[in-house]
DNA sequence: AGAGAGTATGACAACGTTGTCCGCTCGCCG
DNA sequence: CGGCGAGCGGACAACGTTGTCATACTCTCT
């Protein structure tokens, strides 16, 4: 009469459920199932028959909570999902995560530090095995306590803050340095810089490149050259625009993100400007532009995948002190303009 | 003398530790952290108290389990989380999901029927709330048990197989027949298909569509002009070039994925011919390539958001029976040459 | 004043699994 | 033929949490 759980079928079969059928005490179906050696092969039939009958499937969070063993998932936490950049490591860590039957787990910031320690704390309650983060807050001291209790934190394109923890970082100075000496090199001397927020580390490190650069070859920076703020493609071209309809306007442009870039490539081209361009980031269709583009690149992939396995060596009992890799960019010049 | 856990500093704190510290029993501990009634301000500051003290963390695990309730966890298999489409997917579910604190476990089937079972297998084994899944597979009879056990099932760009479940598609015939239908009334009667593979369900309802719009206009369609198992932009350009060297070549190409329409629109610029192209997908920067592009489009975000919305509603107790969404395309027309 | 209702707290079992340990059944050797 | 180790199966506790129930106390109403 009384039907379970709101009229469906039924309960799920548990290991007791498989030994009853089979006729067989609880451990041994355990034995069986983990495949222990020690059992008889008849019996060993018995209950896989049983398992199949019932379609029992082991609860994983009730056998990761008994052996005290990891939950063979890890957490990645991302700025958003939906962009390349964040979806090529979250591709690459899902990978190599699998090769250790481990699973993903992962989560967007949005940007937002709150948000950011929230889904941290959430993942962590969950006693993932370890963390990739690419931060976007301003305090991870909350995850030191967290590391201490075995969970293993790699930061994942920018470092994190108020705690001593591994890190996988691109050369962002560097890059940018390159790329402004680049134009330099080719007799540009007014560079209009555009970059998303000062806020961000990323940023902040292109912009001190392009500084340098600029200090290298004597060439004085007033800091009027550089817009603050461009968070898209549509203000990278009227940002583009305003620039160069100023009484002396910018002979070159270097973008600090590809949303940038190709907010400016089109401007560049909507007006026939023969403006140069450089710009951070290499991404899909640059080839296709409208105009041949020299862009900063890197290896996302090898990014996810320095970071992914260094976590892993982590979570496998690697204790030596945390470390910070800086991958190369590369100056993929493909015609200035 | 005998240090715990490899040297490290120790063992997670428990509600039992917590307890300890506090002075009180276990259980107005896990009162407090869950915010039941009944304890005493006082009492309630106390346990608090020992809670920071110890960096105390609820295991979300143990309470899963102990409570027999959900895991607040939604599982997303997938092709490939590197496509922009995929990840889009998993953006907005993700997204979806937050707003009822779940997370998300995604994994990459990567086209393989046995890793896409045995993925799925894993996230049920994890007891997920629910399953969104872009199937690979041709037979999902398999998940019917689960189904049945409790874990929600949507499928989601493409219906699964042997079983009666929730699906969220796109009209993909009614969209390349449009797409066709709009090269005919532009003259066009010997039209060039390229698609990636037949044995892919909604490049067969692609295709289909394609003849469909043919035969309406009694147009002739011998299979001469399809070309299968284009899978990437550098296949799609030379097959490109193959059709238009022939005796007869396509004055028109259908391109039946945004990979191969990138390829084609390559190859057709780089030979400067005036073949006209409709592609299915649209991509992110189709307004920017060297021609425009008429491009058959559809909304992403909005598969993804019903299908999410589906899921949660049947995580919820829905028990209507299994319906199949079949979302619009739009043609998207930017100057056919 | 005493019954009854309600509040605050705790003891204990249970969720589904695995580790530990104990006991039974063989076959083999002395 | 008795003893013994190896091989095999089972009883039981434990993982960290929450649901159930019991208890002690406080307050209100008749």
């Amino acid at each position: 009469m009384i039907e379970q759980r709101d009229g469906r079928a039924g309960r799920r079969p548990t290991m007791v459920d498989v030994a009853r059928l089979a006729g067989v005490s609880l451990k041994t179906v355990s034995r069986v199932v983990n495949g222990e050696p020690h059992v008889q092969p008849a019996m060993a039939g018995r209950v896989l028959a049983a398992v199949a009958e019932l379609g029992f499937q082991r609860n994983h969070m009730a056998s990761a909570l008994r052996a005290g063993r990891a939950s063979a998932t890890i957490g990645l936490l991302i700025e958003e999902l939906a962009n390349p950049f964040y979806a090529t490591i979250a591709a690459v860590t899902a990978e190599l995560a699998r090769e250790r039957d481990t699973l993903l787990l992962s989560a967007s910031s949005e940007e937002d530090p709150a948000r950011e320690e929230q889904l941290l704390r959430d993942l962590c309650s969950r006693r993932v095995d370890g963390l990739l983060v690419v931060p976007a807050g301003c305090d991870h001291s909350f995850l030191g306590a967290q590391v201490e209790m075995g969970i293993a934190v790699v930061f994942l394109d920018r470092p994190g803050t108020n705690i001593d923890a591994d890190a996988v970082l691109l050369d962002n100075r560097g890059g940018a340095r390159s790329g402004v000496r680049r134009l330099v090199e080719q007799g540009h001397r007014r560079i209009g810089v555009l970059l998303d927020s000062v806020e961000v580390h990323t940023m902040r490190e292109r912009l001190a490149g392009a500084r340098d650069a600029l200090a290298d070859a004597g060439i004085g920076h007033d800091g009027s050259l550089v817009r603050d703020g461009v968070r898209d493609p549509a203000t990278a071209a009227a940002a583009v625009a305003g620039m160069l309809a100023e009484p002396h306007p910018p002979t070159a442009f270097l973008t600090l993100n590809n949303r940038i870039t190709v907010g400016a490539v089109q401007q560049l081209w909507r007006q026939g400007s023969d403006a140069a361009l450089v710009g951070f980031d290499d991404f899909e269709l640059s080839h296709l532009m409208p105009r041949p583009l020299t862009v900063i690149a890197y290896d996302t992939r090898e990014l996810a995948r320095r970071a992914a396995r260094l976590l892993f060596a982590r979570i496998d009992g690697d204790r030596s002190p945390p470390q910070t890799v800086i991958l190369p960019t590369e100056l993929l010049d493909r015609g200035l303009r």
